[in-house]
DNA sequence: ACAAAAGTGTTATCAGTACACCCATGC
DNA sequence: GCATGGGTGTACTGATAACACTTTTGT
């Protein structure tokens, strides 16, 4: 079965993963790298994406492309904008590079990010010579990819101040400070850790599990997990006006 | 000179229009109509949308289309998802019409929502049959555009509460009990009056002028307007999680 | 004078913020 | 026994929610 390609619209996927180890948010990125006769004529970094398929929906497209990237299903995912300048494509290392490629020039692109863990992605195994980077180190980026990555970043600040997609990031068992660490390497700022743990644990989708963590050098810490079911159950949109 | 459309690449814009009279918020939507030998082949309604010209942007596509349907520009606009499911224009409607169109099978649409008040829009001089129909009561849409609707409504309910927007459907001067329908017309919930007063009169971005309302035949109530100066100079990002 | 909508105050509860020290564990 | 990170309590302040009657105006 051989699957159309509509040449003029991609899907570009922001790929957040959360090291638990560095406190670090990152995003994977793929390196695009052109040489001709000992000249170096493209050696940059873009997001994952490809073209998306006559037949497929643009979420089919995503979870293919990241499937593709990494090995992973199932992870959280969430278009949040399309990209469509004509220029978008026009830098000149972009045109250098688009003439190898069955490029339309004129693309637009629709823009998922995942969330999942760092952890879980093996880049040994991966012919794209993907790499992570912290969000606030980001290196050289082709097309408009830099703009895609942080507007992503936006969205995901203000996301996870209403809805639990951080535990997205986390493993399923985390401690207390864990989160709050990810709260702070996601937004930037400090958290008051005495206020956060009441808040954190009041909450009653966040259950105190019978197991503290093993393995660590330092005094071990209380586990927790988040219940879908139970957030699912008691959620009820509340009408806050706020503005 | 010419423009060139691109064939499968759509914007589709949900024209929200509040009318302060009925107290409704309305979207604007253009008829559908097809007939042979006295049989009606299609008869509904669907967004006004066009194909993206290959020298604009999307914004620029959204606000076009815009114009071309109302004559406004510079009204509040977000692009706020798209759409791309390969049988989204596959209708047994959507095909017959699709016959008299230039139009591929297979299109993707950037969907946008505008913001402005109904009144502002003289539909006598419009060549689209367009007509205001109330949220809660669409009529028959072709396409996906019933879902495209319910998509954006969505969204400008989680947004009406973060951020300012309300004020783009309301006219300058604009009385406190008219915010406060406009609320309970969009979220579909009753709000009390005193606690709404205080809260909207404590901002300081909502400044109250030394007008009343004239030509009312009840008691005239005090006008205020929204600062957007004042509140751009005050607004910091607050961090609050409630998930 | 009447109808209609505008406008007004108080109290109780809850959530957020600021702040500094002791505790348990592994080494 | 000591270094490390885990864990804890209180008081203040500001915002929200519940609740019913009076005032102003045009007709």
């Amino acid at each position: 079965m051989e699957f159309e390609k509509i040449l003029n619209i991609s899907v570009d996927c922001v790929v957040f993963g959360y090291d638990l180890k560095t406190k670090s948010l990152n995003v994977l990125l793929i390196k695009r790298y052109l040489e001709s006769k000992n000249e170096i004529l493209v050696d940059d970094y873009v997001l994952t994406g490809y073209h998306v398929y006559q037949h497929e929906t643009l979420d089919e497209t995503a979870t293919r492309v990241l499937k593709e990237l990494t090995g992973l299903t199932n992870q959280y995912k969430k278009q949040f904008k399309a990209f469509g300048s004509p220029d978008r494509l026009m830098g000149d290392k972009d045109l250098v590079w688009i003439k190898n490629e069955e490029f339309n020039l004129r693309t637009i692109t629709i823009a998922y990010y995942f969330l999942l863990k760092t952890e879980d992605v093996d880049l040994n195994k991966n012919k794209y010579r993907a790499k992570w980077f912290p969000i606030n180190d980001l290196p050289e980026l082709g097309f408009d990819h830099k703009n895609i990555i942080l507007e992503a970043y936006e969205d995901l600040k203000v996301k996870c101040l209403s809805e639990p997609i951080i535990f997205k990031l986390l493993p399923d068992k985390f401690t207390i400070n864990e989160v709050q660490d990810l709260y702070q390497s996601i937004l930037g700022i400090d958290i008051d850790n005495r206020n956060f743990r009441r808040k954190l644990i009041n909450k009653k989708y966040i259950i105190a599990l019978d197991e503290k963590q093993v393995g660590i050098s330092k005094k071990p810490s209380q586990l927790y997990m988040f219940s879908v079911d139970i957030y699912d159950k008691m959620f009820q949109k509340n009408y806050l006006i706020s503005m």
